[in-house]
DNA sequence: CAGCTTCATAGCAAAATGCTATACAAGCCG
DNA sequence: CGGCTTGTATAGCATTTTGCTATGAAGCTG
């Protein structure tokens, strides 16, 4: 016994409304239209849906039963709609986010919590990834977007990459690290120290090797790796131990003062931070938007971190 | 944004099905016609719902918020269906049944009872009706069928009574009632204990009368009234009060041996127990496969009783 | 590269949907 | 009681949708 479901829909809308009529415009239907759904639901079924001449109408138990299955289809109807609406518009839905672990620690999950309070219907799934595995990521369609520090010509076919803020590695340690007191470092200053290995996989570990190249080094006294944004900032604020870190990331933490910026120019890696997208992925407005939230945002950082500079001294 | 709730249905089969060909063999329909849906509706949303080139198909995530819907749709059409079917089997459904106190508190609630046991799905709602009310609630179909005691003549247009027990009075009392020694019991014994008037509007009321009329007395020793069946019979079993009962109503009671039928013969009422129903009413399967059963019940009763009073001197 | 599987498209017939116009029924009022 | 109002059912017709078969196109596999 198979039921149309248009027809259970506009039995519930009828019931509701109190006549057919009413329902039909409930609908934007005529009348007419309705009435025969109704009779053809009702020859159908084989039993009668309504108690004869009652105003407003009323259903049989079975009519009333048919009609709760109806009213369901109906707002499942709606809320399909509704999701199209919201998703065309980027107001609604689910924005899959890929990122290497600091920047979404530092920066990224402070700027999801600033586009949730302006798309609160949107929902955020972030996930952490390098960038070999967000490429995997992107083509299998896991993500919608990823943030990662890219070296330009890094890039292969299929991807598209805007960038948003240019790589600058900082040496980074406590605020009364007994080195800041250094009128001028060298490079042994730096070795004499112990040193917090980045996460493996990520792109600070081969600035690392950069760095220890630069110096003259063939090993760092590691002492520590494998940990997170938030255990790195523990670990440095509680030793004298260093780290290689992104500026931004350094500067994100400013306000907690647990963590500054050792006065030492290292080599910078020829690498910026950007909104890594697969080009043929199906476009999602949500991400979209959040993309353009997460750019702008970066916009005014850029801003705020000149000011910051123009005014602070970092390592003082 | 209006969507077409057979084509959502679709997508959800499709996707469930990981296929098009199967998603259509799930529906019962040709894999061209489920393919031009999914076009229309890609088409309507003016995104992309798949993901191409995959086996099995996935979603994206818009397609597969769309598929959630359709998976409701697809339930509630099956809901309705089932619910037809369990309906015209009545093996599914509500039967509204209103019944006079007593014997729905003596005996048709256990016959529920017995009945839920064979036909778990039907839901049954009671009510406790008089002859009056009773009447209203079916012509304004609040109830599907009606259990009361009713003259043969008193049956209105528009509806049927179909007789389950012929009606019989007796007067109850406690097994260690005091009158259940005398040999030989009068009028006035009976006047000398206190009784218990039924609730108000009852039939047994109009019966009181009657007896009191034929004992010649005006007025009883009402001690006690407004109680249930089971507050009367525990007032019964507490004190030497008398009461008249329906005698099915005192048998239903045997097993727990708290009142007994007091040995005096009292003028019958013409009435007999049976179910009442409106002619017009819309028939439902449940409905009188619940008015079958409790009349096949009280068929079997009436065979106990009559072995039973063969075998039991009421009263000793 | 042939063969298999699976999805997309074309073309056509049948069903359904929706509309306007109109008939029918019930309740209300002078 | 006859007409008026309100509301549902039916008729007739045009349009859309649906479903089918047949066939083309694309991707995977041995």
């Amino acid at each position: 016994m198979k039921l149309n479901e248009r027809h259970l829909m506009q039995l519930a809308a009828v019931l509701d409304a109190g006549g057919v009529s009413e329902g039909a415009a409930m609908l934007g239907l005529t009348q007419p239209a309705v009435s025969r759904s109704l009779a053809m639901l009702e020859a159908r079924v084989g039993e009668p849906l309504f108690l004869k001449g009652r105003r407003p109408m009323q259903a049989t138990p079975l009519g009333a039963q048919l009609a709760a299955q109806g009213r369901t289809i109906i707002t499942a109807s709606r809320k399909a709609s509704d999701a199209v609406q919201g998703f065309l518009k980027g107001t609604k839905g689910i924005v899959r986010v890929g990122g290497v672990p600091f920047f979404m620690d530092a920066m990224i999950s402070r700027m999801i919590g600033e586009f949730q309070n302006l798309e609160p219907e949107v929902t955020i799934q972030q996930s952490y990834l390098n960038l070999p595995e967000m490429v995997g990521a992107l083509q299998g369609d896991q993500i919608d977007l990823g943030i990662v520090p890219i070296g330009v010509l890094d890039l292969g076919p299929g991807f598209e990459f805007t960038e948003i803020l240019p790589g600058r590695n900082i040496v980074a340690c406590r605020p009364d690290h007994p080195l800041l007191r250094n009128r001028r470092l060298r490079a042994h200053d730096l070795t004499s120290f112990p040193w917090v290995a980045p996460l493996p996989g990520s792109p600070l570990m081969s600035d690392l090797q950069m760095i220890l190249m630069s110096i003259g080094m063939s090993d760092l006294n590691i002492r520590y790796s494998g940990g997170s944004l938030m255990s790195v900032i523990n670990f440095l604020a509680e030793t004298d131990a260093l780290a290689v870190l992104p500026f931004s990331v350094v500067f994100a933490q400013r306000k907690e003062n647990r963590v500054t910026v050792l006065p030492y120019e290292i080599p910078q890696p020829n690498r910026s931070l950007g909104i890594l997208r697969r080009v043929g992925a199906p476009r999602s407005p949500a991400a979209e938007r959040f993309a353009g939230h997460v750019t702008t945002a970066f916009e005014n950082l850029k801003h705020i971190i000149k000011r910051h500079e123009n005014a602070v001294v970092w390592g003082r």
